[in-house]
DNA sequence: CGACCATTTGATATGGATCAAGCGATGTGG
DNA sequence: CCACATCGCTTGATCCATATCAAATGGTCG
């Protein structure tokens, strides 16, 4: 239930003015009747199968969806960072779980007001609908990932993440190893020898494990085939 | 170019009345602008990067949609039968190329067209989303197959299969070896050997290469995990 | 009938998984 | 403030599922 997934982290402080999200003014209707609410790391937004009363955009923080299969393997979905809109569906439930992967700060909207307003704002229709086509392209190019060599999924996963969270010249990873391996579909230690095995051959550099330098972006995007 | 794709097979035939494709009537705005084409075997119907100024839905036949990688990988993003659509990009170009698996009957319909409807039609609106929503979910359910075992996923492509082409108890197969291959990420050689291992173990039978009788469906149920 | 193409079957190779330590950073209790 | 437990990550050794290479079989069409 959503309530619960709340309580495990903090209150819901819808305070005065919403904050308004870097850049995104294409969903400023959304950003508008959201209300606030933090997680903490590992904490539970909702679980797969629940009511799907709400989507979510990121203020802050890193998001992960999923799903775990009945013996257990786990298949990340997708990370979500500032600005990212996660758990909008067309069915009544959610398919896929979600967990703050840090701290997170994220808007919570209530999906039948948004729907409402859809109905009568072509405008709103139109930015929902682009929020689904959005996801749509990010999870075909997540299948193209998944057919890769482990070293091309790396590859592709660094240049994806390069994109979403550098800071002065590095890719920050907000997420482990098993994250990583569960979104790419390999084991830890097969990212974590590829991970060596970039550095080696002077693709990246690795200046702590959750810190990555892209010194040679061709070679990568070659990998990425 | 689409009048390139088109002219590879036959000539574009609106005749009269349109043909009311089975059930759906929730796209029945989509049905009434639609002009039939026929697309003669593995003719394409559209090539990855064209415009995508218009959208398909299948009357009768099999469609395939993919992807080559630059080294010759391909893979299949979808198997469209009667009554899906294909081919609504959010973008301006197809992100997928498109060819007909059998001799195939498609309703061809201008994506201007529809768009310009939904602006005033928050009916047709909801149906596009619905269509990129359906397609959402059909491509994270392809994310599912992807991560598991070789028998799984072709235990998880007959049982999908199984309820879209059963014909007097038997899955008919429009596509070959290579096309189911591709989709599932394995290789033809595993497919065809994972099949013959399923037939040993009697979850199915095998009257002829493009014809499946699933024996067993709970043994075939238990592996799609 | 013969040629061609799709499929199956067989033999071997290999990329990534699994099993098993080691190592480094982080935090906790004494 | 240090010693030690814990956790996340890396590295090493081996195994196995699937790919690859190769050939035989079967089905289809001119």
């Amino acid at each position: 239930m959503l309530a619960q997934a709340h309580s495990v982290s903090s209150k819901a402080t819808p305070k005065g003015p919403v904050p308004v999200v870097a850049g995104h003014r294409v969903e400023s209707s959304i950003d508008l009747m959201g209300a606030p609410m933090s997680f903490a790391r590992n904490a539970e937004i909702y679980g797969e199968g629940e009511p799907a009363d709400y989507l979510y955009k990121v203020i802050s923080g890193t998001v992960r969806t999923y799903k775990v299969l009945s013996d257990g393997r786990r298949q990340i979905g997708a990370f979500y960072m500032a600005g990212d809109v996660f758990g909008l569906e067309m069915g009544d439930e959610h398919t896929f779980s979600a967990e703050a992967i840090t701290e997170a700060r994220v808007l919570v909207v209530k999906r039948s007001a948004l729907v409402a307003l859809a109905e009568r704002d072509s405008d709103v229709a139109r930015q929902l609908w682009a929020l689904t086509g959005r996801e749509l392209s990010r999870v075909q190019d997540h299948i193209m990932l998944l057919i890769k060599t482990a070293q091309e999924r790396v590859a592709g996963f660094l240049l994806e993440m390069a994109d979403r969270a550098t800071h002065d010249g590095a890719v920050e990873l907000p997420m482990s190893r098993q994250d990583i391996a569960d979104y790419l579909g390999l084991t830890i230690e097969t990212v974590s020898r590829t991970l060596t095995t970039l550095e080696n051959a002077a693709a990246i550099e690795l200046p702590s494990s959750r810190r990555i330098v892209l010194r040679n972006r061709s070679a990568l995007n070659r990998l990425n085939a």
